[in-house]
DNA sequence: GACCAGTTCTGCGAAATCCGCAAGGCGAGG
DNA sequence: CCTCGCCTTGCGGATTTCGCAGAACTGGTC
């Protein structure tokens, strides 16, 4: 019915040999990933569309996206610049830290003005990405929230004049 | 018909005034505000329930989201911890230069492997995030685009090991 | 090979949503 | 007063979403 693409599938695509160890997070198979980038091009994209696209009936689809919602894989969201949406104040934070630096992590994320944590190897340990209302709410966080837990060794800050690039089409490459 | 909402919306919500001077980006109202705040929760939530969210016409919001969505001030994807999806190398570069810096950011919004730009303020200029396939293509990326590009007097890298958190939950506070 | 349990896909209707369009209200500005 | 921009209401038709039942495939076991 949806052209060749169908054939092939069963056959060959699903095989999750290539995963390789990464973190033993839940495997994708090159269906699901042609799924995740039709949603990377346009997160409204109608099931069956997608379906049209990846060789799969409309059903098939809506299960695969709710199973990678459902699992985290993915999230289906509006993304802006929080600097065009007005008054705010953004900033990159770069921590060194000693012991236990997931812990520290884990702290960050807790904090709602904390958009991104990630931890990192070279001269910082963890880069979190903040959101303020203006200067003081963002002096707040960084000198008083974030210096002040245990473990964090120095920080340094790179506030944000404007936001260049965004886009999350790594699949579409 | 849809609450007391909307008996306060035009009389106050409308107002621009408080967009202040941000970069002549197009001004968002409290409306706008909540749409896209409603979006940040779920990218496919219908529209006649963000309608009855904040206070307007399921066609009203139909307008809005595409006029946002045209404009450029949102996008609505899916997006993922590229990490996660496999077999890929991320990393965020450091990047100190000389002469006009938002042509080398410019420079770096051109390729592909990079997925995020920023120019801030602090011990960079610059703060860009690449997704690679492997360790040989971020080591392309960085030593022999980033690094000969004319203007960048040097880099630092940091190595994605884990991503913690992402969230584009900033209008949810 | 036969059997079975679990999972995934397909094929439907029914309900809800999307989308374009037209007619009218209403406030801001010229 | 008139225009412009934006919202609302209402409408129908096309499309999409959603739940469900049956079929198909997978992996494990005997």
């Amino acid at each position: 019915m949806h052209s060749e693409a169908v054939a092939s599938r069963s056959a060959d695509q699903r095989d999750p040999s290539r995963e390789s160890r990464n973190g033993g997070s839940p495997q994708l198979d090159a269906v699901s990933l042609a799924i995740i980038q039709q949603l990377q091009e346009d997160g409204r994209r109608p099931y069956a569309a997608i379906g049209k696209a990846v060789g799969l009936s409309e059903a098939a689809v809506r299960q695969r996206v709710q199973k990678l919602l459902d699992q985290g894989v993915m999230q289906i969201v509006a993304v802006t610049d929080p600097l065009t949406v007005g008054f705010r104040r953004q900033a990159m934070v770069g921590i060194n830290a000693e012991g236990d630096v997931e812990k520290i992590a884990d702290a960050l994320t807790d904090m709602s003005e904390v958009e991104y944590v990630v931890m990192t190897a070279g001269s910082f340990d963890i880069l979190a990405e903040i959101v303020c209302e203006d200067d003081d709410h963002l002096l707040d966080v960084i000198n008083k929230r974030i210096r002040s837990l245990p473990g964090v060794r120095s920080t340094e800050s790179f506030v944000y004049l404007k936001l260049k690039k965004q886009t999350y089409m790594w699949g579409t490459r």
